[in-house]
DNA sequence: AATTAAAATCGTAGCGCTACGATTTTAACG
DNA sequence: CGTTAAAATCGTAGCGCTACGATTTTAATT
């Protein structure tokens, strides 16, 4: 039978099994185990292969031993720097422990999540990272269906499906409201993307809310259309002053969108943190540079991909108790001028 | 023989074409070609498809036919907005075109490149996306053994190994040292991230340079050691306008390094525009915002995307010409009041 | 009803590797 | 030097799918 074949045959283990006078296990067994292959024809397979210019094919030995070496990471996008630092982490750890990450843009979209978790279980992963706990009913089916260790990231304080490595979004409202009490702030405002879109922000606001509340203080909320624009936080702060003359201090659900108040405050004069108090969340690479500069909230962007890689690792070589399957890393308030 | 298998055992297509009542070579064509298939067995097949919940196996399918969906994706960092909106934006056209992107960070090292390049090769990939041209000689050579599509992206005006798409850096300091000539400056510098860790910003230099010179200006260059870093630009612009105080113009390899300098003149009092004039390159996000708003090139982060991805399946599906392997997108100089 | 071409379906032979038991080689010891 | 266990190597049988020619079914036409 003749097959169409790509033009640049690859060199397979047979050829370098036979360049190096062994049988194909051999070569396959000193891939795999170098150890336990004596050091004579580890040398000759070791030049037979370089001499060949040998590549495995990791789908044919992915088929053969039906467990690959791809982790399927879902995040809603990687154009933000909570989710990119995260995945950077998570890949140099997972790759040298020999596995390759397969990232995915859910786009805060759950049933492109579904699609997404779909094509990554067609690759047969040896692991599942997903990003917050709101998954829809056919993506809990299809990982129901499937003994794939799962991580959940970026969020802590839910059952979860398997693991989960984050900090809790209520927190990180809480922190900053009793920062904001602290230095007696009652009258108080919150802005915000979207909730629809990035459910942990209502997280962090509600967070907010309710410590103030119970401390007596008021919070008026701002919701964006989408996510953070300057343009459109310019307009609702404008508008919020104007209604609330006597807010106080403003939180914010993420940096961007605190210093698009930032810069709203400047145009009118109001002073910060003089009339208003600012924090916002993230601790954005800008936020040491703004004048003044900004009181945020750090998250563990990096701890959470070096702990989900460590989890996912420990969970493969099955040796992660139970009780250590949840983690919470916990957040920081970045005190600095402008709150 | 008995194997190990995992708990789950999958469904396979065999299961599926029992149920449909088929062969599995009628279930394999209607996933792939669903048209060749009548309608009556299409729906037996999908309905067999839905109970069982089957998810095909995308190793076997891929060594079954010795090519995979699989587009291999280099980038020095995806912790960056250039580099993760050109990812975004690839891998939804990318995507929607049946492809799966495999990314791989290569640090700005050309050593982990290499490694990288082999560890994509060996899942035969359909296609290869690269970063600039630099490439080390054996990285060369295995790309050389190996008719794989490739695209080097995020820079123009070399030869390239096979298409290329992205823009003349050297153009972007052309014009950013043109804008300030027309506004009268003669005394620049140029403050930048490090040449050897991002070789186009050497370029840019380059570019801006050679345009001020052949105008009868002068151009100081303080280079970082690494990435952008705010105390250490600040450092470098206090000692800059200590042994320059005449200079009346700094062009910045990127934003983070403009925002720097910006927020360093801030504490002296230096007026910009005034003493001043500053220009950034990157248009990131925050260079609205600023006081002043900060002029800067906008590069074509999403173009790049969207257009290697056309190249690339075009070239997947052989119909494109020689003629149109190599792409320059330009950019655009966003003239705003810092500059 | 017979003929024929087109459409739909099927059977077979791998893709390149790994798992695992079988076999051979090596080393250790009395 | 013979015996035995351990270490190293090998052969075989798939992994789940696709390609492609062979076969069957369907439809169109006489």
């Amino acid at each position: 039978m003749t097959r169409n074949r790509r033009s640049s045959q690859r060199v397979t283990m047979g050829e370098v099994a036979q360049l190096a006078n062994v049988s194909p296990s051999t070569v396959s067994l000193y891939l795999r185990r170098p150890d336990e292959v004596s050091s004579r024809r580890a040398e000759k397979i070791q030049s037979a292969i370089d001499r060949l210019g040998y590549l495995p094919n990791t789908m044919a030995g992915g088929l053969a031993s039906s467990r690959s070496h791809v982790i399927g990471v879902l995040v809603p996008t990687i154009t933000n720097s909570f989710f990119s630092e995260t995945l950077e982490t998570l890949e140099r750890h997972l790759r040298s422990a020999g596995y390759q990450l397969l990232i995915g843009n859910t786009e805060f979209d759950d049933s492109r999540e579904e699609e997404l978790i779909r094509s990554i279980l067609s690759w047969n992963p040896a692991g599942l990272v997903l990003t917050g706990f709101l998954h829809n009913r056919k993506s809990l089916s299809l990982l129901a269906n499937n003994d794939t260790p799962i991580v959940e990231m970026w969020d802590y304080g839910q059952p979860g499906l398997d693991m989960v490595v984050g900090f809790s979004h209520h927190a990180c409202g809480r922190l900053v409201a009793e920062h904001m009490l602290r230095q007696g702030r009652r009258r108080m405002a919150f802005v915000s993307t979207n909730f629809q879109r990035d459910v942990r922000a209502g997280d962090r606001y509600r967070g907010f809310r309710d410590t103030v509340e119970a401390a007596g203080g008021t919070v008026e909320l701002r919701e964006l259309s989408g996510r953070s624009h300057a343009e459109e936080t310019g307009r609702l702060t404008q508008a919020l002053m104007q209604d609330h003359p006597e807010t106080e201090a403003i939180a914010c659900s993420n940096d961007m969108v605190a210093l698009g108040v930032m810069m709203e405050c400047q145009r009118h004069n109001w002073p910060i943190p003089g009339r208003i108090a600012l924090a916002g969340f993230g601790n954005l690479d800008f936020t040491t540079s703004t004048v003044p500069p900004l009181t945020t909230i750090e998250p563990p962007r990096r701890e959470i991909g070096q702990h989900t890689a460590r989890l996912l690792l420990a969970c493969l070589a099955s040796e992660l108790p139970e009780a250590e399957k949840r983690l919470d890393l916990g957040v920081r308030l970045v005190e600095r001028d402008s709150a």
